[in-house]
RNA sequence: GCCAGAGUGGUGGAAUGGCAGACACAGUGGACUUAAAAUCCACAGGCGGGUGAAAUCGUCGUGGGGGUUCGAGUCCCCCCUCUGGCACCA
C-alpha cells in the first residue's frame, strides 16, 4: 500500500472506510469543556439525475470549517438529510407505476453515496428522511400544535390551479403566470384550502431580521417580501345610502386631492352600490376579470381598464362627492381593496383618470429645483396635466372645520390628516403588509398528510398525538383526479373514520402538505434524530441551537428560510424552542455555470457542436468561431458536469480544492475541468514534497520559518473569513517554497503543513499525517498556531515615489524611522534627479511600504 | 419602473487608500525522454522605443466621465452594462 505514488483512489477509499468504522465524526450532546458550533446545510432533495457539481460547493465549504472548528476544540454538529416529498418522484411515478418510495429511496442511496465519496465528516447516525413516518409523524405534530394556536384554517381562496401538474401552487411557486417546476400555465379559481396565519407574524419576522447576521441582499428580499407599509384606513360615506367604503392610503395628507374613488371588482360591496344603468357594464367588467388569470392582469398593465358604477362617494374632508369605479389595476387581496384615487400624485391614478378623462386637482405644489431635474413643468402640475410624485408644499389643502395642513412637511401633514379623522371616527392610523397568508395544501399524493378528518357534522377534528403518524396509504393510482380532487380521494377505507367511543363518522383530509413542510423544521431533528416520544428533547436544543452557520443556495431567500422562521417563532411562542431564530448566521454559496460557447448571434451553442481547436473553439457545423460565455448547466446544453466522473479522474479531495479555489464562495463562478487539472497538480507535488522528500529534524532557517508562519497566519486568517480561495492560494505559495527534488524538509513544516491542509483535503492529509509516523486520525489534533515574531524581517523594499510616480526600490531597515527613510531615498539617483530643480514640499512616509515625495 | 449585487490580462481570480494582476488555468520557450505522458525550469497586461536576443526605459491601463487625496481598483457624484429579486401592494 506505501507507494510513492499519489493514488488518491486507494488512499481516499482507506480513509473513508478508517473514518466509517471508527466513527470518527460521531458527536456528542453535552460535550464538557467544548463550545458547540453547529453547522448546516440545505438538505437536498434527491432528484433521479444524482448529485451535480453545486451541491458539494456549499457542503464542502462547512466541511472544511466543521473540520476546522474541531481541531479548535469545538463540539461540532454537522448533520445531512433528506427533503424526499416532493413533485418530481410523483411524476415519475405516474408516468413509469414505480412507487415514489421505492424512486425516493433509490435516489436517496444514490445521493449518500456521491455524498460519502466526498469525504464530508457528517455524523451519518443523525441523518434524516422527510418521508420516513418516524420523521413526518413530528411535522404532522407540528401542524396540529399551529391548528390549535389557531394559525391553521381552511377558506375558499382564489387559488392558482396548475391543470398539468393537477394541483394548486403557493403564490411564491408561480412566476409570470406559470408553475416553477415545469413552467406549465397557472389559472385562478376558487377552492376550499388550508391555510396558515403566517401574516400574523409579519411584523416580528421583519423586525427580528436585524439581529440576523444574513447577506444584506437576503434579508431586503424578505424584508420588501413582508412588505410593510405605513398609512391610513378612512371611511367615505356612500351618497344616498347608509353603506361606508373603507380605504387604504399610505397618504392620508392627499385627501384632498381624491376626485374619484376605486374598488376592486371583487369587492363585496360592489353589488350593493352599483345603480340599474350601470350594472349590466359592471357585471360584464367583473366576469371578465375573474376569467384573467394574475399574469393577464399584470401584462396588460399599459392600459388601464375599469366601469363606472354609478354611486358617488363623500370625500370627508372636502365633503365633496366623487364618483365610484371599479378597475383591476386595484387589489382585493391588498389593504381594504378600495382606494381613494389622487390623479395629481400617483402615476397609476393619473393613468386611469386621463384614460377615463377624470378630474386632476393638483395639491402638492412641486418643488421647484427637484421640478426642474425630473424634467417636470410645474404648471402643468399645477393645472393637472402632469403628475407630481415627488417633494413640494401642501396647497389647496383646508377645509371649514378646522383641518388646514396648507404649506406643511409631508410627515406633519399626513399625522394632523389622521388625527383629524381619527377625531371624528371616519379614520385612523393602519399599518399593512404585502405578505399574505401561507397556502398550505396540495393536491398531491408524496407528501404528509394532515392529521385531520371532516366530521359528518362539519366540525374538523385532530387526529390524536398518539395516533400519529398518519401512514401516507399505499395507493395503486396517484394520479392527479384532474377536477382538483387530490389523489388521496382514491384511497378507499383509508378515508373512512369512525370515533371508537361515539361512533361519529368522518372523512380523513385527502390534501397533502408541501413540499416546505418537512424543510421547515429538519434542523430541529438533527439534534435528536431517533426521539420517539418528543420532535426533539429540549435541553439538547438548548444545547445546540441556534444554528451557527447555514449554508445554501440563494434560491431559498424568501420561500424555505421565511416559512422556517415562521414555524421556529411559533414554536418559540408554545415553549419548544429557546431562541427566536432558527439561523444565526446565513451565507449563500453562488451558483456553478457550466462551460459553454456562443455564436455571432450571441446563441448558445450546444457542447457537442463545439469543437476545439488550437486558435479556440469552432461550431463544428457552420465552422464560425465561438466565445466563451459561461451559462446554467443544462441537459440541452450538454455542459452538465458529473462530481463521479472528477473525483474518478482527479480524485475527491481535488474535486473538494477545486470549488473553493474557483473564487469566494457567494460569488457565480464558472466550471473549468483544466482548473482541477491545477489543484490536482499541487496536491501531487504536495504529496511528493512530504513522501519523498527527506524529511529532517534540523530546525527551520529564518526565512522558512517566516514562511511557514506566514501560511498558518493567512490560512486561519480566511478560514474566519471563510476565504477558502486565498487560503488555498497561501498553501500553493508555501509548497512552492519548501517542495523540490532531494530538498530536506524540516519535520516541523511537514506536520504543521499537513494540518493545515487536511480540513480542504482530508484524505490526503490523514494519508501524509500517518506516513509522518501518527497512528490515528488528525481530525483532532490541535490547529497550529502561529507567532507575530516570525512573521518580522530584517530589511524591506521601500519605494520611493516623486510626485506619486515610482522612481526607485530601496533596501531598507524595516525599523527605520522616517527620517531614515528620507535620507536613504535621497541618496538615490533617480529620486535627486527627479527633484533636480525642484523645492521638497512635503514627505509622506509609510513605513515598510513607501515613500513619496512631493516637490515643485 | 423599483430594490440588491457585480464590472480588473486570453480565462478563474488577488489586492487594511500605498509598487494592480498574488495564486492558478490556458499560452510560449527550454530541460528530461527514442517518443509521448508525467515532471522540472524560464517567460508572460497593452502599446512604443530599444536590442542579435535581452535587461533597462517611456507610456497607457481595474466599464465610461467627473471629484476628494501626496497617492484611488478601493472613498464621493453622474452615466453605461450585466446578474439576481420584486413589480398596478395605493
Amino acid at each position: 500500500m506505501t507507494t510513492n505514488e499519489y493514488d488518491f483512489t486507494a488512499i481516499e477509499k482507506k480513509w473513508q472506510t478508517y473514518w466509517e468504522t471508527n466513527k470518527t465524526f460521531k458527536v456528542n450532546d453535552f460535550e464538557a469543556g467544548k463550545p458547540k458550533f453547529y453547522c448546516l446545510d440545505m438538505f437536498p432533495y434527491p432528484s433521479g439525475s444524482g448529485l451535480h457539481v453545486g451541491h458539494p460547493e456549499g457542503y464542502t465549504a462547512t466541511d472544511i470549517l466543521c473540520r476546522y472548528k474541531r481541531m479548535r476544540g469545538f463540539n461540532v454538529l454537522h448533520p445531512m438529510g433528506w427533503d424526499a416529498f416532493g413533485l418530481p418522484a410523483e411524476q415519475y411515478a405516474v408516468e413509469t407505476g414505480t412507487h415514489p418510495a421505492i424512486t425516493t429511496e433509490r435516489n436517496i442511496n444514490r445521493f449518500r453515496q456521491q455524498i460519502k465519496a466526498l469525504g464530508f465528516s457528517y455524523d451519518w447516525d443523525r441523518e434524516v428522511n422527510t418521508t420516513d413516518p418516524g420523521y413526518y409523524k413530528w411535522t404532522q405534530w407540528i401542524f396540529t400544535q399551529l391548528y390549535k394556536k389557531g394559525l391553521a384554517y381552511m377558506a375558499e381562496v382564489p387559488v392558482n390551479w396548475c391543470p398539468a401538474l393537477g394541483t394548486v401552487l403557493a403564490n411564491e411557486e408561480v412566476i409570470d403566470g406559470r408553475s416553477e417546476r415545469g413552467n406549465h400555465p397557472v389559472i385562478r379559481r376558487p377552492m376550499r384550502q388550508w391555510m396558515l396565519r403566517i401574516t400574523e407574524y409579519a411584523e416580528r419576522l421583519l423586525a427580528d431580521l436585524d439581529g440576523l447576521d444574513w447577506p444584506e441582499g437576503i434579508k431586503e428580499m424578505q424584508r420588501n417580501w413582508i412588505g410593510k407599509s405605513e398609512g391610513a384606513e378612512v371611511d367615505f360615506t356612500i351618497a344616498g345610502c347608509d353603506e361606508k367604503v373603507t380605504v387604504y392610503t399610505t397618504r392620508p395628507d392627499t385627501l384632498f386631492g381624491a376626485t374619484y374613488m376605486v374598488l376592486a371588482p371583487e369587492h363585496p360591496l360592489v353589488t350593493r352600490i352599483t345603480t340599474d344603468a350601470q350594472r349590466t357594464d359592471v357585471d360584464r367588467y367583473r366576469e371578465e376579470a375573474a376569467r384573467k388569470s394574475d399574469m393577464d392582469r399584470t401584462e396588460l398593465n399599459t392600459e388601464k381598464t375599469g366601469v363606472f358604477t354609478g354611486a358617488y362617494a363623500v370625500n370627508p374632508v372636502t365633503g365633496g362627492e366623487i364618483p365610484i369605479w371599479i378597475a383591476d389595476y386595484v387589489l382585493i387581496s391588498y389593504g381594504t381593496g378600495a382606494i381613494m384615487a389622487v390623479p395629481a400624485h400617483d402615476t397609476r391614478d393619473f393613468e386611469f383618470a386621463q384614460t377615463f378623462k377624470l378630474p386632476i386637482v393638483c395639491i402638492i405644489e412641486p418643488d421647484a429645483d427637484e421640478a426642474a431635474a425630473e424634467g417636470v413643468s410645474v404648471d402643468d402640475v399645477l393645472a393637472g396635466r402632469a403628475c407630481w410624485t415627488g417633494n413640494g408644499r401642501m396647497i389647496g389643502s383646508a377645509n371649514s372645520e378646522g383641518l388646514d395642513i396648507n404649506g406643511m412637511a409631508v410627515a406633519d401633514s399626513m399625522r394632523v390628516t389622521t388625527e383629524w379623522l381619527a377625531a371624528r371616527g371616519v379614520g385612523k392610523a393602519a399599518v399593512k403588509y404585502k405578505l399574505r397568508d401561507w397556502l398550505f395544501s396540495r393536491q398531491r399524493y408524496w407528501g404528509e398528510p394532515f392529521p385531520v378528518i371532516h366530521m359528518e357534522d362539519g366540525s374538523i377534528r385532530l387526529v390524536d398525538d398518539n395516533d400519529l403518524p398518519l401512514l401516507l396509504p399505499e395507493l395503486e393510482d396517484y394520479k392527479p383526479t384532474g377536477t382538483g380532487e387530490p389523489p388521496l380521494a382514491k384511497a378507499g377505507a383509508w378515508l373512512d373514520y369512525t370515533d371508537p367511543v361515539t361512533g361519529a363518522k368522518g372523512r380523513r383530509e385527502t390534501n397533502t402538505m408541501p413540499q416546505w413542510a418537512g424543510s421547515c423544521w429538519y434542523y430541529l431533528r438533527y439534534i435528536d434524530p431517533r426521539n420517539e416520544r418528543a420532535a426533539f428533547d429540549t435541553a439538547k436544543e438548548k444545547y445546540w441551537m441556534p444554528v451557527d452557520l447555514y449554508v445554501g443556495g440563494a434560491e431559498h431567500a424568501v420561500l424555505h428560510l421565511l416559512y422556517s422562521r415562521f414555524w421556529h417563532k411559533v414554536l418559540f411562542d408554545l415553549g419548544y424552542v429557546s431562541t427566536p431564530e432558527p439561523f444565526q448566521k446565513l451565507v449563500n454559496q453562488g451558483m456553478i455555470l457550466g462551460l459553454s460557447y456562443k455564436d455571432a448571434r450571441g446563441a448558445l451553442v450546444p457542447m457537442e457542436k463545439v469543437e476545439q481547436r488550437t486558435e479556440g473553439a469552432f461550431h463544428t457545423e457552420t465552422g464560425e468561431k465561438l466565445v466563451e460565455f459561461p451559462a446554467k448547466m443544462s441537459k440541452s446544453l450538454k455542459n452538465v458536469v458529473n462530481p463521479d466522473d472528477v473525483i474518478r479522474e482527479y480524485g475527491a479531495d481535488s474535486m473538494r480544492l477545486y470549488e473553493m479555489f474557483m473564487g469566494p464562495l457567494e460569488a457565480v463562478k464558472p466550471w473549468n475541468t483544466k482548473g482541477v487539472e491545477g489543484v490536482f497538480r499541487f496536491l501531487k507535488r504536495a504529496f511528493r514534497m512530504v513522501v519523498e522528500q527527506p524529511i529532517t529534524d534540523d530546525p527551520l532557517d529564518a526565512e522558512q520559518r517566516r514562511l511557514l508562519h506566514a501560511t498558518i497566519k493567512k490560512v486561519t486568517d480566511d478560514l474566519d473569513a471563510m476565504s477558502f480561495n486565498t487560503a488555498i492560494s497561501q498553501m500553493m505559495i508555501f509548497v512552492n517554497g519548501f517542495s523540490g527534488n532531494a530538498k530536506p524538509l524540516p519535520r516541523e513544516a511537514a506536520e504543521t503543513f499537513v494540518l493545515l491542509l487536511s480540513p480542504f483535503a482530508p484524505h490526503l492529509g490523514e494519508e501524509l499525517w500517518e506516513r509522518l509516523g501518527h497512528d490515528k486520525t488528525l481530525a483532532y489534533e490541535p490547529w497550529p498556531e502561529y507567532d507575530e515574531e516570525y512573521l518580522k524581517v530584517d530589511e524591506v523594499e521601500i519605494l520611493v515615489q516623486v510626485l506619486g510616480k515610482p522612481k526607485a526600490r530601496v533596501m531598507m531597515p524595516s525599523s527605520a524611522d522616517e527620517e531614515t527613510m528620507q535620507r536613504l531615498a535621497l541618496e538615490q539617483d533617480a529620486v535627486r534627479e527627479a527633484l533636480d530643480g525642484k523645492t521638497i514640499r512635503k514627505v509622506i512616509c509609510v513605513p515598510n511600504r513607501l515613500i513619496n515625495i512631493v516637490a515643485n
